[in-house]
RNA sequence: GGGCGGUUAGCUCAGUUGGUUAGAGCGCUUGCUUGACAUGUAAGAGGUCGUUGGUUCGAUUCCAAUACCGCCCA
């Protein structure tokens, strides 16, 4: 018999645990495991952002009970654990930490290394690959934090399966999924207008656009009608009118119906427009006509692309105002000098300068009377940016997903989501896409496209010829890896070559998690493990994470990706606003798993139902911290019964015993069913709502009869249902609470087997059969147990008062007996002589008198 | 404007196909040093289940409308 603590440390314990289990390799994938025998688990790889929230604990504990309830069913199970390292987060992170800028103009320093900055200054420029590397050294340290927190949190994780979406492996499956979908005709490149994030300086997808709403005025600005007449447009985008390209009106709308087939007069730069017919001018709004500018919003973009008109494009990448001269074809005006001169003081302005100045010059020039109507409106922003977004021609590669729109919500219908209602987000997302997958970024931290361009005689490159990587080539890197056919020394030279500078986005990585994990397209594991189990993540990357997933699936497998979705709620605040660093109210997890212990932070993260938002609320911890040294002391009440005595459960006679034993396979069957729905939660309650009872109600009830030494058949049916009992117990509570459970279950149960590998607990585990005699036995002794102590407290009597008479009467014989059967151990724990206690039956309401 | 979720005790939340007195923890009140546990334990008070209408013998539960809160999208 070993020594047992008096306390429970969780501290040591969840040291030791965790150093055993990483030892003996409790959570390691069994690759030899077919399909039909593995859950697989397709992890969200967290950003490494550099700071930890108590939302992935939330998440990723909801994950981990899943996957250690289908490892206890003797499932292999595949828990990988991934890293989303590449993309705009870390570049704008590293910028912050060590004070640099990436120049990809600059040549690289190998003596240069990154060093944390201790004040604001002005960023440094780097080269490219310096920048890189600076990147990498800190995703690394990030890395690092993360997997000591999901360590210590426990998440059963097979940590050699790990990845980063911006190592080599990745990089490789990231480059073949491009190339594939090439192959087959998915991707496409093309010089579009397109969104632009000025700021960054890259192009952005429709996934990662947002409105916000933000002050801005109606501007009524007349123009001329060429040869005679005039017209006011409104528009809250005054700095435009440089870029205007025309004048649209509602073709039935009379007020403008005789302008059609005219031209206007811009004010100010003269610019002579078509005034045109179009039915997406609304005559309610404004005036009632409207300038199409290149480019205002997505419907000038629309509206431009059915015309043959040019582009005057004003704003520049960096979302400054650009030269112009109104001497030349786009921009040619009908007084050149004038347009010249009031143009004069908004170039170099951002947007928001020159749209303030140029309401100034449109005063002054008598164009604009009326004054400015302040409106708040939606506008679009990149949901990392901090400018608006503009419409930019320039070259990208798109993904097509217009075109496959109906496919794709098929491919979520195949799919099971949890909760249900979630689906309805992927539908309405997919149907109200409007624009092809932009994957293409103007950044540096990312994955490459392997792919190259050849010049021509003049030093221009071809974009319509580009030259893809071989597949055996992969990860390539067109910066500094050449194509074949040529030599490093033609890169960038008239008829020689050039590789594509971007990167691509993110999600375009991230969307290959299965086929990454599963190391696709070259190895068996693939089998094995896809399509997958669960996708365990958050409501908000439906439309991203999820439908980015769902889509590559499709096109390289005609797959699901794969088969539950499995929708985690949000972490609020206690006064239920969403955790945001720019609230100020995250909480971060560290304090909480060292002061309450791991189990208890996974206990609050577990109570919470799929897809339910919860608040943060301490007491939830301590709950769990109380069920847990509640578990640890009654094991060691159990544990000190069993001694050296080595019960089995067919010494399980006596019919208290045996009824309560009916009524733990009962919760292990209910738990069961819920986990198999996946209702961890639901599992968790149930389970627990009983342990209080085993405690609470059944221990009390046995407790002296379990003292007794020399009765040994009845005592040994009590110790041998405390240990089943307790067994269950443990293996229920496991998922939840690894560490409590797995220090009580190696004080005696263990034989060296970790209780996470050991089988769940099933009906089958008791074939003592069920005897309905019996079954209300423990019930009924509870009754009869409240009445009793019910009537001590209400005497303010200790419960260890003497009960004088007690008397149960029933109209049923079969009630009656079930309390009969309970006689001992009622009278031992109620403290009531044998020869007190009396059972009648007698018409009426059944009832228990208590005399103390 | 379109879609989705929520509203149950002072607080945080359960409530499994409609069925007796609607549950838990925390908090509150009154007790109990009982040989695992004071990070304990016994008992008690506290809710017209957002509102209105409908289906039904019977509605927190099903249906409709409505209010408020939140999320997603435009």
């Amino acid at each position: 018999m070993i020594e047992l603590p008096a306390r429970y440390e969780h501290g040591s314990i969840e040291k030791k645990w965790q150093q055993v289990w990483d030892e003996s390799e409790v959570y390691k994938w069994d690759s030899s495991a077919d399909r039909e025998n593995t859950f697989s688990v397709d992890t969200p790889p967290p950003t490494v952002s550099g700071s930890l929230h108590v939302g992935h604990v939330f998440s990723y504990t909801q994950t981990d009970v899943l996957a250690r309830y289908q490892r206890m069913c003797g499932k292999s199970v595949f828990y990988p654990m991934g890293w989303d390292d590449n993309g705009l987060p870390t570049e704008r992170r590293v910028q912050n930490v060590f004070g640099i800028t990436c120049d990809p103009t600059l040549a690289y320093d190998a003596a240069w290394a990154p060093e944390k900055r201790v004040k604001d200054g002005p960023l440094l420029p780097v080269s490219r690959r310096n920048f890189i590397d600076a990147c990498r050294l800190l995703t690394a340290e990030d890395e690092q934090a993360f997997e000591s927190m999901w360590r210590q949190l426990g998440l059963s994780v097979d940590w050699s399966l790990q990845y980063a979406t911006i190592d080599r492996h990745c990089q490789r499956v990231s480059q073949y999924s491009f190339l594939e979908m090439a192959k087959k005709g998915y991707v496409y490149q093309v010089e579009s207008p397109t969104m632009w994030d000025v700021d960054f300086r890259t192009a952005v997808a429709q996934a990662e656009v947002e409105d916000r709403p933000r002050p801005g005025a109606y501007h009524h600005v007349q123009f001329l009608v060429e040869h005679g007449g005039s017209f006011t447009i409104v528009t809250t985008r005054p700095e435009l009118l440089p870029a205007c390209i025309a004048v649209v009106a509602h073709p039935d709308d009379a007020r403008y119906k005789d302008l059609f087939g005219k031209f206007a007069i811009t004010p100010l730069f003269g610019a002579r427009v078509p005034i045109m017919a179009s039915t997406h001018a609304d005559p309610e709004k404004g005036s009632g006509i409207l300038m199409v500018c290149t480019f205002g919003d997505a419907s000038d973009v629309a509206w431009w692309k059915q015309q043959s008109l040019p582009i005057k494009q004003v704003i520049g990448a960096n979302g400054r105002l650009v030269p112009v001269d109104f001497t030349k074809a786009p921009f040619e005006s009908v007084d050149a000098e004038t347009a010249a001169k009031w143009y004069a003081p908004l170039e170099g302005l951002r947007v928001k300068q020159a749209q303030t100045k140029i309401a100034e010059l449109l005063v002054e020039s008598g164009a604009m009377s009326q004054p400015l109507e302040i409106i708040e409106h939606p506008v679009k922003f990149y949901e990392k940016g901090d400018s608006p977004l503009e419409f930019m021609k320039t070259r990208q590669w798109f993904v097509r997903i217009l075109e496959h729109k109906e496919a794709l919500v098929k491919q979520g219908d195949k799919i099971e989501w949890h909760p249900s209602f979630m689906k309805a987000r992927y539908q309405n997302w997919v149907e109200g896409l409007n624009q092809d997958w932009c994957i293409s970024r103007q950044r540096f931290f990312g994955v490459s496209f392997p792919v190259w361009y050849p010049m021509d005689a003049l030093g221009n490159p071809d974009y319509a010829k580009p030259i893809f990587a071989r597949e055996d080539q992969l990860p390539v890197d067109p910066m500094s890896d050449v194509p074949d056919g040529f030599t490093e020394a033609q890169r960038g030279k008239p008829n020689g070559f050039m590789g594509d500078p971007d990167v691509m986005d993110t999600w375009a990585t991230s969307s290959l998690t299965p086929q990454i994990a599963s190391q696709w397209p070259n190895n068996d594991r693939h089998a094995k493990i896809f399509p997958m189990d669960i996708r365990p993540q958050s409501h908000e990357i439906i439309r991203t994470w999820a439908f980015y997933t769902i889509t590559k699936a499709w096109m390289h497998h005609q797959e699901i990706p794969w088969k539950h979705v499995v929708i985690s709620g949000w972490v609020l605040d206690p006064d239920r606003k969403k955790m945001s660093k720019s609230k100020g109210n995250v909480v971060t997890p560290n304090a909480l798993l060292d002061q309450y212990s791991s189990d208890a932070v996974r206990y609050w993260a577990t109570r919470a139902r799929l897809g339910v938002d919860t608040a943060f609320e301490e007491t939830i911890f301590q709950m769990g911290q109380k069920l847990a040294t509640k578990l640890f002391n009654a094991s060691k009440f159990v544990m000190l019964q069993l001694g050296d005595e080595k019960p089995t459960a067919d010494q399980i006679t006596q019919p208290v015993d045996v009824s309560y034993l009916q009524k733990i396979k009962g919760l292990a069957d209910r738990a069961t069913t819920l986990f198999n729905a996946l209702d961890y939660a639901g599992a968790l309650e149930a389970a627990e709502a009983a342990f209080w009872t085993f405690c609470d109600h059944y221990i009390e009830l046995v407790k002296i009869r379990a003292y007794r030494e020399e009765d040994d058949v009845k005592r040994m049916s009590a110790l041998a249902t405390l240990q089943e009992a307790l067994k269950t117990f443990l293996c229920l509570f496991a998922p939840f609470l690894p560490y409590v459970t797995e220090e009580i279950w190696s004080w005696r149960f263990s034989n060296g087997k970790s209780l996470h590998k050991t089988s769940w607990p099933t009906y089958s585990d008791y074939d003592g059969g069920f005897h309905p005699t019996y079954s209300l036995v423990f019930d009924s002794a509870m009754i009869a147990m409240a009445k009793i102590r019910g009537t001590k407290s209400d005497h303010k009597q200790s419960l260890k008062c003497p009960v004088k008479r007690l008397v149960i009467h029933n109209n049923d014989q079969k009630m009656l007996d079930y309390y009969k059967f309970a006689k001992s151990d009622i009278c031992f724990a109620g403290v009531v002589a044998p020869e007190d206690c009396f059972f009648e039956l007698r018409d009426g309401e059944p009832g228990i008198e208590v005399v103390l």
